[in-house]
DNA sequence: TCTGGGGTCCTAGGACCC
DNA sequence: TCTGGGGTCCTAGGACCC
């Protein structure tokens, strides 16, 4: 059977999901029809162009500078905030619709997906004509427009999306990938990235055919193991699977950027505590106990560092994690002033082989489970901000958000 | 009031074992 | 009696994605 993948791409999501959501409310016109980004709070540092609408991008406004920057560019640029419970919404409503013709959909992020074709194509007829319905569909009942790429496999359907937009469907069928994909900027290789197009520019491959012809001997000084893999994807070769199932997720992690950087311990740690409390809680709703602990700071001069430990037993007690989350605090910051604390869990697992060590008691940990136990199902009765350690109470209280970004 | 947050994967070096 | 080499685990950092 020919393999057919299509992949769906939200236009603009934040921007495009915002907009139906005002004019649902009354707005009067369509921020899609303007110069017009969502983005972050500047007051809180965060300040950065979360999507744009397509004339903010004509003139050169990209996703991810700063609203700074963006407003130079174009003064009159209207900046919108984020409403990440709305944008799940949206993007649970396209996910529902097209689950309607096919359970083979692997979500590949909040506002993109891809659907193994080929194993419905009896049912639906030619790709292009299906993917011109849903195209209609998904305006007409939730009234936004998606770009659509159809190919033989994921890579390909991915980068045929990506080619014009917005509201556009493309193929790049195997024997379209010479003519439509070789003569693009190396930079628009899914899985090329700043740093790599630079160095493939140095020596000398300029386009996606330049790479595709390269030989792996000459690349390997630069990119070791994955010269080949690069070389794979300029020739449009992917041979992975739509997969459907959810997989487990492999880590939680919760990280805020402070409204000010901080130099003193007696200010980072109400702040560390909270973000644990956070992964923490997630990682017991789902079920899961968590080997590795990982703190991340990043300076004022935007330098990360990370330091990680693996535990004797995993755990999904807040008490160990954050103790483990203090030590690494304590032993990689000496005080440079830092304007991102986060907390990573890793190694996840479904069980808990806990070896009681000399220094506790089964009587102790038990009581511990216990209690954390009590304090979580009172936090889902009353609300997440109920229950909370005293030196919390005494600071300034941090709500920190769990949404899932463009 | 210039630079978010949540992820995955890869690499390289050191420790440790045989 | 002057220092191999393969394997695995752990850690820190980086690249890339949306």
């Amino acid at each position: 059977m020919e393999r057919i993948i299509m992949h769906i791409d939200v236009n603009n999501a934040f921007l495009s999901w915002s907009a139906v959501d005002l004019l649902n409310k009354g707005y009067g016109y369509d921020i899609r029809d303007s110069y017009a980004v969502i983005g972050g709070d500047e007051t809180t540092r965060r300040g950065i162009v979360l999507a744009k609408s397509p004339l903010a991008k004509k003139i050169g406004i990209q996703t991810g500078e700063t609203l700074y920057s963006a407003r130079k560019k174009c003064p009159a640029l209207r900046i919108f905030p984020p409403n990440y419970l709305w944008y799940q919404e949206m993007s649970a409503k396209l996910f529902e619709l097209l689950s309607k013709y096919t359970c083979d959909i692997e979500v590949f992020s909040i506002d993109e997906c891809f659907l193994d074709y080929g194993k419905v194509k009896n049912l639906y007829g030619k790709p292009m004509d299906f993917a011109k319905k849903i195209q209609k569909e998904i305006w007409n009942v939730l009234g936004f427009t998606v770009n659509i790429g159809i190919a033989n496999n994921k890579l390909c359907a991915k980068m045929a999306s990506d080619f014009s937009k917005p509201n556009k469907i493309h193929t790049l069928y195997e024997s379209e990938i010479k003519e439509k994909m070789f003569s693009l900027p190396i930079s628009d290789l899914f899985g090329v990235g700043k740093k790599s197009a630079e160095k493939l520019l140095k020596l000398g491959i300029q386009t996606i055919g330049d790479l595709a012809h390269a030989k792996g001997e000459n690349l390997y000084p630069y990119f070791k193991n994955q010269s080949m893999k690069l070389i794979e994807l300029a020739n449009g070769i992917d041979t992975s699977e739509v997969i459907s199932i959810k997989e487990e997720n492999k880590g939680i992690s919760n990280s805020t950027t402070l409204e000010h950087d901080i130099s003193n311990r007696a200010e980072i740690h109400p702040i560390l505590e909270s973000l644990t409390n956070n992964v923490a809680l997630e990682l017991r709703r789902q079920n899961k106990y968590a080997y590795v602990v990982c703190v991340q700071l990043k300076d004022q001069y935007f330098k990360s560092y990370s330091h990680q430990k693996k535990l004797k037993n995993a755990t999904n007690l807040t008490k160990e994690i954050l103790e483990t989350a203090f030590l690494l605090l304590n032993e990689m910051w000496e005080g440079i002033p830092i304007r991102l604390v986060g907390v990573r869990l890793d190694h996840l697992t479904n069980q808990s082989h806990h070896q009681v060590s000399l220094f506790e008691t089964i009587e102790q940990r038990e009581h511990d489970v216990q209690l954390e136990h009590t304090l979580d199902s009172l936090k889902e009765k009353y609300g997440f901000n109920v229950i909370d350690n005293a030196s919390l109470l005494s600071s300034k209280r941090i709500v920190f958000k769990n949404a899932k970004h463009e």
